[in-house]
DNA sequence: TGGTTTTTTTACCGCTTGGTAAATTCAGAG
DNA sequence: CTCTGAATTTACCAAGCGGTAAAAAAACCA
């Protein structure tokens, strides 16, 4: 009897081999692309077939089921997605920080709009298989990250705002790009977009919070 | 032999009885509903026939089809949506015009979160149903609104930045607080969440456009 | 009231979907 | 080469889906 590679018995773990990770990968990879495309309900399981060169039953070989192709996408997103956060340094130069903060995600927009796209619909949708991840992944991060921006207005070294809602207001102005782009490219098709994006949320951002007197 | 109630043949289009008119609302609400938190694909028939208190034949003897009941609601959303920005006044004062069409985009996003997300959701799977409407709809507002406000900044009334972006980043982080609504919540469950958004966007925006000379 | 039209229900259908069983092929260790 | 377990395919379901036909009921109008 085959053992199931997707283990989560407490069996002994015993490595992968290179059929599996090869393969595993390949699926993740074509189902990023249609859940991200789709949405969960949309996809199906013979799309991310295709996609990944496999058959439907050979794809539940390899996971138990949608749902947990799903749920590996999101959990594997999460720790990318946090990072540009955790990279901000409470001992930096605050406007440095967060400009460059900005400049990671609108990069990952880039970079990763299916990434986005993904978390886009599972929020959208409630985050029905994502709950537990905002409240212990997600909300301390935040929690810690509000407090340093507070720590640097309350020095005087950013003009005063909100924390959380500039945090809101960062994750919504460079997503927007990702999840908005066949918006986005109806109303601005110029080849220098992606440029123009950087300078003017580095603007937008700048203006915002340069304590007085500049 | 019934006519069908969904005319859209060339003949006499026979204004719709009560019964039609009430039926035809119970089913756009409950459809609302559904597509907007489901998305497309996800949406039944069944759910909304259960959420308008119809039976599922009843709804197809209404609309020809699911597809139908979407493309309805997305040409009487596209209305409402661009309301608020076809309200800006070429002739009202530069910055006060804009941050009301902040505050109104604000307003809309937390009294329709529904159609917010039904939008999103639509744009997300890149416009399948709405094409069209970007660019014979929305486009030509959009340029018209850019136009003015770059007429603005060369007029020196607000400090220089991209129009477009400009709208895009609105957009953004008005928008952001119904579609993310889960994840704001689970961030920020503060009773006063919604004054402190608009008191944030209104500093956000102030900074921003100000011209030069405070 | 009776007859006509609109509205609603009942009973389906064909297709797609996620998922399974079991036979088959393949890869690798000895 | 051979044997064994891993990997893949073939052939299927059962349930849910959007949609239809036609009969039944309700509303309307003379």
């Amino acid at each position: 009897m085959a053992q199931r590679p997707t283990s989560e018995d407490a069996a002994p773990p015993a490595k992968p081999s290179r059929i599996q990770t090869r393969n595993r990968a390949l699926i993740l990879e074509a189902a990023l692309d249609v859940f991200a495309q789709e949405g969960y309900r949309g996809a199906t399981l013979d799309q991310i077939a295709t996609g990944a060169g496999l058959s439907k039953p050979n794809i539940l070989y390899y996971f138990n089921g949608k749902e947990e192709i799903h749920v590996t996408l999101l959990n594997q997103l999460m720790d990318r997605w946090l990072d540009p956060m955790r990279q901000i340094d409470p001992h930096g130069v605050p406007l440095d920080e967060l400009l460059r903060y900005v400049a990671r995600k609108l990069q990952m927009s880039r970079e990763y709009p299916r990434e986005s796209r993904l978390f886009a619909n599972e929020i959208l949708q409630g985050a029905p298989r994502m709950g537990p991840h905002l409240e212990t992944g997600l909300k301390p991060l935040v929690d810690r990250t509000a407090a340093v921006i507070q720590g640097w207005i309350d020095a005087g070294q950013l003009a005063p705002t909100e924390p959380r809602h500039l945090i809101f207001s960062i994750w919504a102005t460079t997503q927007h790009y990702a999840d908005f782009e066949v918006q986005v490219s109806v109303l601005d098709n110029s080849p220098t977009r992606d440029a123009t994006a950087e300078a003017f949320l580095c603007t937008l951002y700048t203006r915002m919070l340069s304590p007085e007197g500049h």
